[in-house]
RNA sequence: GGUCCCGUCGUCUAGUGGCCCAGGACGCCGCCCUCUCAAGGCGGUAACGCCGGUUCAAAUCCGGUCGGGACUACCA
């Protein structure tokens, strides 16, 4: 039984979002599971569309998930290059090869052509799909092409008959009709190659023998097939391996088995794709949710742990996982599920690790210089405590206790209209009065004076303490608030309390 | 049009002939608690797409039907 060898192949277009963060990690959670290897490529056989930038995000969305790779960009490996624009000489000689076998045969048809033969068959009613025109093209007709200018492609001749089964983990086996799979472009008339060609040539070449992708890439398994057993005829990959200075193939390599993923869909039960809003892992991480977190939630989405707990750790997650727990339906993404395990998991944070955590998007508001200075990092620690029970997301944090970092606030106008009404000017005198003669500066000190002046002037907590607080905070909603005033300087308190009676409403 | 896949509460699912007048989680609703916002406690709502068949018994098996999706590219 060799060692498992999976991978994670995407095309360096837009982000990786949620759709393809699942892909990776149930790849990911399957080589860990087995103690296999995880392989990680990058697939940009499409030039018009891979960029660079889209490459290093998929690379940091991978890392901020912690799906590590054993084998790929930045960390190498055995069966490199991992970047399929610095393998392309391998698959030339592959496709030529291809050619001398007889395998692939050149077809000179413009694409505009080919799209006037595929509307030809819709209109007749037909199935499109490349008929097979230019199969045994005669010598003369040939060079008559390429007089013309014509460059062409290289195109798989599928068998005519028969049937093939694939056999996936997830979908069991499923039978295809060879008549029904058209003969596919391997090369384009720029000389590229195209996504099957590569992606065959590479799990073969780098040993992979389990294949978990998108059920979207199930009617083209076949297509996959057939070209595992023409790169393995006649020692035909092997050869070019050889030739073009390309290590050998593991020696216990066999071709890849199969494993479909149900698809993701989006709210409106599409498929995810990059019109659709925040699905990009990086905009996740920029709300505040914990990597931990989206890969529990991630790997609920098409699997389940059973009559398991669902909340569970990376470890737990590892251990449990299984291919044959995979479901079949497609699933909605639900993030008010990744709300709510988001805010679990912040709940068990400790105060430090929170403060830690939270200080990164203090930064991004622009709170927090890069480096905070002890005082708001002590600030920060004491403020952990009172934030963990209210917020969902690490993001949410900020609104919430701006002001502790602000020199000046501004007073939210509906706060005011609604708070610094009625008796508000005389709670707002007695307080910064009494607040400034405190002899302990405590939340408890502190809590005792809204006490003592409710009682005093026979109104309820509330209507003491929310005028303070919109003179503090400037918004109507904070962490609780005789706490949080007792983290701040009173100094501060003080005129801020004095400052908002000249906003009292008469 | 063709081929393939899928169909259990709003959502993700458990469920492989009796343990299911269907269980869990998230959401939603109500009550309690309460200095705001939350959190927490308690309670509740809600599903086997439809029609036939097999069987003593079906969410589970079979047939059909309807609905959704993927593929049918010189994208991956």
């Amino acid at each position: 039984m060799p060692v498992p060898r999976v991978r994670f192949c995407p095309a360096p277009s837009g982000w990786l979002h949620v759709g393809g963060a699942r892909t990776a990690l149930y790849n990911w959670l399957w080589a860990r599971h087995t103690g296999g290897v995880f392989v990680f490529r990058i697939e940009d056989t499409d030039a018009t569309r891979a960029t660079p930038e889209s490459m290093r995000g998929m690379i940091e969305s991978m890392r901020f998930l912690g799906l590590d790779w054993d084998e790929g960009p930045e960390v190498s490996g055995p069966y490199g290059p991992y970047v399929q624009s610095e393998r392309s000489d391998l698959y030339a000689a592959v496709s030529a090869k291809l050619l001398a076998a007889g395998a692939v045969y050149d077809a000179y048809e413009t694409p505009e052509e080919l799209e006037e033969q595929r509307q030809a068959q819709q209109r007749a009613g037909r199935p499109p799909g490349y008929a097979g025109g230019h199969r045994d093209l005669p010598d003369a007709q040939r060079e008559a092409f390429l007089a013309e200018g014509r460059q062409p492609v290289l195109r798989v001749r599928t068998p005519d008959d028969g049937v093939v089964t694939v056999s996936d983990a997830v979908y069991g086996p499923v039978e295809f009709a060879w008549k029904d799979v058209a003969d596919f472009v391997v090369e384009r008339a720029d000389r590229t190659h195209t996504y099957y060609l590569a992606n065959a040539v590479d799990d073969l070449a780098m040993g992979i023998n389990l294949v978990a992708r998108g059920d979207e890439l199930l009617s083209a398994t076949p297509r996959q097939q057939l070209l595992y057993g023409l790169l393995l005829r006649d020692n035909l990959l092997d050869d070019a391996l050889a030739d073009n200075g390309y290590p050998a193939r593991p020696p216990d390599a066999v071709p890849p088995s199969f494993a479909h993923l149900p698809l993701l869909v989006g709210e409106d039960r599409k498929p995810l794709s990059k019109c659709h809003g925040s699905v990009a892992v990086d905009e996740f991480r920029r709300q505040g949710y914990l990597p931990d977190v989206l890969v529990n939630v991630l790997a609920l989405c098409g699997w389940s742990p059973g009559a398991a707990e669902e909340r569970m750790t990376v470890d737990e997650l590892v251990e449990r996982f299984s291919l044959e727990r995979v479901g079949r339906n497609p699933a909605y993404f639900d993030t008010a599920k990744l709300r709510a395990f988001n805010g679990d998991r912040i709940k068990e944070l400790d105060d430090a690790e929170l403060a830690e955590r939270l200080q990164p998007y203090l930064n991004a508001a622009g709170l927090l210089p890069e480096v905070a200075t002890p005082t708001q990092q002590r600030l920060l620690l004491g403020l952990a405590p009172l934030l963990r029970e209210r917020i969902q997301t690490l993001a949410e944090a900020v609104p919430l206790v701006a002001f502790c970092f602000r020199e000046v606030v501004e007073l939210d106008a509906a706060a005011v209209a609604k708070h610094l009404k009625g008796r508000a000017g005389e709670v707002l005198d007695i307080a910064a009065d009494r607040l400034a003669a405190l002899g302990e500066w405590s939340g408890d000190a502190i809590l005792g004076v809204f006490d003592g002046m409710a009682a005093e002037l026979g109104l309820g907590r509330g209507k003491v303490m929310q005028p303070v607080r919109v003179a503090v905070a400037g918004t109507a909603v904070s962490p609780p608030l005789p706490q949080t005033l007792a983290l701040l300087d009173r100094d501060v308190v003080v005129e801020r309390v004095r400052a908002a009676t000249a906003r009292v409403a008469a």
